[in-house]
DNA sequence: CAGTTTATGATACAGATGTATCACGTAGGA
DNA sequence: TCCTACGTGATACATCTGTATCATAAACTG
């Protein structure tokens, strides 16, 4: 992970793993038998790093957990801000490049992808049927729309386009817009 | 380009380069003396090759062209909708993805990536100022949240989520609500 | 204690990779 | 016609790659 942060995927291979972990390549045959086990092991890795950030995340929001401060810390999460969080999203985007030629990983992918959208459409529904969200809104779309943005700057975050904080504020403003902003209620 | 696209760029050694394009390893390396003028190369060519369908999209809008269809004609052809812009976009993000960890390429994309950031933004400006989208909005901070959405969907549609026409609906519903509809005006 | 798991070390091997070199042909312009 | 640029072919070379195979030792477990 530290390596395709750093260097990129490319650069991973079993001895340079080995070297960074400080550890014989014998190891690391002994673990992973192959390199497709460890770009495997690598990227279960980072989905639970990923996982356990959000979980943090919407547990520091505190109380009342509402639909909408559970979307909040479950999103923002997912922008990464600090050093540590800045080499998992970025190891995780070299992996998911790699997933998208490669068919099995793909469709993995695929569900899990889907799976957070359906995750992320219910809460907005929840919102919503809470007043939280216009009624007109298709929680569905939104979900998606929402999700892409996030994508979309994570990576520009990863590229040095903006640092975390500002990409944030703009996760922030989009969800205020679509949630009638942190305190308010949008009958 | 075409074996980033279907193989993942890790398999775009000189040879399958070479075998790809049926010709000589000798004449590839005629032409791109090393590997790094190679890649740099391919990077150049699909820039050009994304410039010439927004290009070509923007034309498309037809008469009259206001700030408003012009932004939707740019930012809807970024989106990958056939074949070939698939292959297009696949690469450039295989590409990009590399970017990430080599700090000159990466200045360079940023550079343009934030030329691209005033660009649309000038377009929102003026968009606003003809009364298309509302007087509360910045422009800078619509832009950003409208090109990270763009970066987002296009990563989607590449992972197989969303088809091209959904995705572009995506956008479009977005620059709707941004800019009060295709044919309505906002106050 | 015996046996299994965890770990290391030193190599070995076939294949791929980027790069370089030498020779040869073919065309176009001075 | 001579010369320079363009293009091809065959091949060489050092290096890195994933993987496999020896033997060996420490640590845990029943």
């Amino acid at each position: 992970m530290r390596i395709a942060a750093s260097r990129g995927l490319h650069a991973a291979s079993m001895r340079e793993v080995a070297a960074e972990a400080g550890v014989s390549l014998r190891l690391v045959q002994y673990y992973f038998h192959t390199k497709e086990e460890l770009l495997k092991g690598v990227l279960a890795h980072l989905g639970r790093q990923i996982t356990e950030r959000v979980t943090r995340s919407v547990a520091a929001m505190g109380e009342p957990m509402t639909p909408r401060t559970f979307l909040y810390g479950a999103l923002t999460a997912l922008i990464p801000t600090d050093d540590q969080s800045r080499r998992i999203m970025l190891a995780y985007q070299a992996h998911y490049t790699l997933t998208l030629t490669e068919p099995e990983l793909a469709a993995e992918g695929l569900t899990y992808a889907n799976g957070l959208l359906d995750f992320v459409a219910g809460h907005i529904r929840q919102a919503q049927e809470a007043g939280e969200v216009a009624a007109d809104e298709d929680p569905r779309q939104a979900a998606a729309i929402t999700l892409a943005l996030v994508t979309g700057l994570q990576s520009s975050v990863l590229a040095g386009q903006y640092d975390g904080r500002t990409a944030t504020e703009l996760l922030t403003s989009h969800l205020d817009r679509l949630m009638g902003g942190p305190g308010q209620q949008v009958i």
